[in-house]
DNA sequence: AATGACGGCAACCGCGTCTCC
DNA sequence: CGGAGACGCGGTTGCCGTCAT
């Protein structure tokens, strides 16, 4: 496992004296709240209580559970970290794809982003596109927010990553049968193409159940990215052709089998077995100090031939092609 | 080998909204 | 209706690992 560098580590974990306190002060049991990185105890004194009692009323639970943390901290702690659905490791191509479509439409709003890709939390979406996307616009010269940077990544970066995820699917996997139907049903009620989603499913990945389909057929409008990837396309015929035009269930792809996928991470819908399995997860969430770090998934995901997906997105030769292109825009 | 810079991510903070009394 | 506490969200901070020199 070991994601590069979380708290979560052994190391950070034996090191409990490095966690600072703060005083409260006013309340009637004066404590010393603990602020910082969480150890395994407290890590296993929350699960153990949620296990019991379940979530919610925080503050109180973090009282009763005998864990020295506000509750803003045990709930943090746990919908981003411990919970057991929570998905770690790289982002996939996929995954990339669909934050940047939902986040053209949405901006930051990362909880909101967060809820359409199940397992990811609005922090880590949120750190992605920091750490990422707003690198990237660094390195163009131009403000993550600006029109300029948004047709970049709508009608260049959004296409070629398309385009990677179906090489990466050529690549990796012969054509179902499924996936053939999917191609078949043209877009959907999300908004999303047939490229975006097919590749999407033929992966084995994205769009389940619990995305809550509904809310997304309503609050899509039409795809910004279209099947010929061009901006004149786009801007006029595709977006508001697709805006409420009879789509497909998308249940049809939910249940590509997992054998597919190259990543091992890779979870389906929740109808399918493995993903139930990824969500208990957790040889090491009751056994901390023997399994904990086993509970991450393998990091090294590869796709596209070998190449790290997390930033298959960017590499040199895109960042200079779409330099090339930007320039040109200006 | 040492060390400084940088990247990535967990955790914290402030504030707005919701819920309950 | 209004106040208090709980909750949730987005922005920011700070730590740790990795890389470059």
């Amino acid at each position: 496992m070991e994601v590069k560098g979380t708290r979560s580590s052994s190391a950070n974990y034996s090191n409990t004296s490095s966690c600072s306190t703060l005083q409260t002060g006013s309340t009637d049991e004066d404590i010393d709240l603990r602020r910082g990185p969480w150890t395994v105890e407290e890590d296993f004194k929350l699960i153990n209580y949620i296990a019991n009692h379940g979530e919610g009323r925080w503050n109180s639970l973090a009282r009763y559970a005998g864990l020295k943390r506000t509750g803003k901290s045990c709930r943090l702690r746990w919908l981003n970290y411990l919970r057991p659905d929570v998905r770690r490791g790289n982002i996939t191509l996929e995954e990339q794809l669909l934050i940047l479509e939902l986040h053209s439409r949405w901006g930051n709003r990362w909880s909101k982003i967060a809820q359409h890709l199940p397992g990811r939390t609005d922090n880590e979406i949120k750190n992605y596109w920091r750490t990422r996307v707003q690198k990237h616009a660094k390195q163009l010269k131009c403000d993550v927010n600006s029109k300029q940077f948004k047709d970049t990544m709508r009608y260049l970066w959004m296409p070629r990553l398309m385009e990677r995820i179906q090489a990466a699917n050529k690549a990796t996997t012969t054509t179902t049968a499924t996936t053939a139907a999917a191609a078949a049903t043209g877009s959907n009620s999300t908004g999303l193409t047939t490229a975006t989603v097919g590749a999407a499913a033929t992966t084995g990945h994205m769009m389940m159940p619990h995305m809550g389909l509904n809310n997304i057929s309503n609050e899509f409008g039409g795809s910004h990215v279209t099947p010929s990837y061009t901006p004149d396309n786009s801007s006029t015929g595709a977006s508001s052709d697709s805006f409420g035009t009879p789509v497909s269930d998308l249940t049809d792809y939910y249940t590509i089998p997992v054998s597919n996928n190259p990543n091992p991470d890779y979870f389906l819908g929740v109808n399918n077995q493995v993903y139930s399995e990824c969500l208990i997860s957790p040889s090491g969430y009751f056994n901390p100090g023997i399994e904990f770090q086993e509970m991450e998934p393998n990091n090294n995901q590869l796709l596209d031939g070998g190449v790290d997906a997390s930033d298959n997105l960017w590499n040199v030769e895109d960042i200079w092609f779409l330099q090339q292109q930007f320039n040109s825009n200006m």
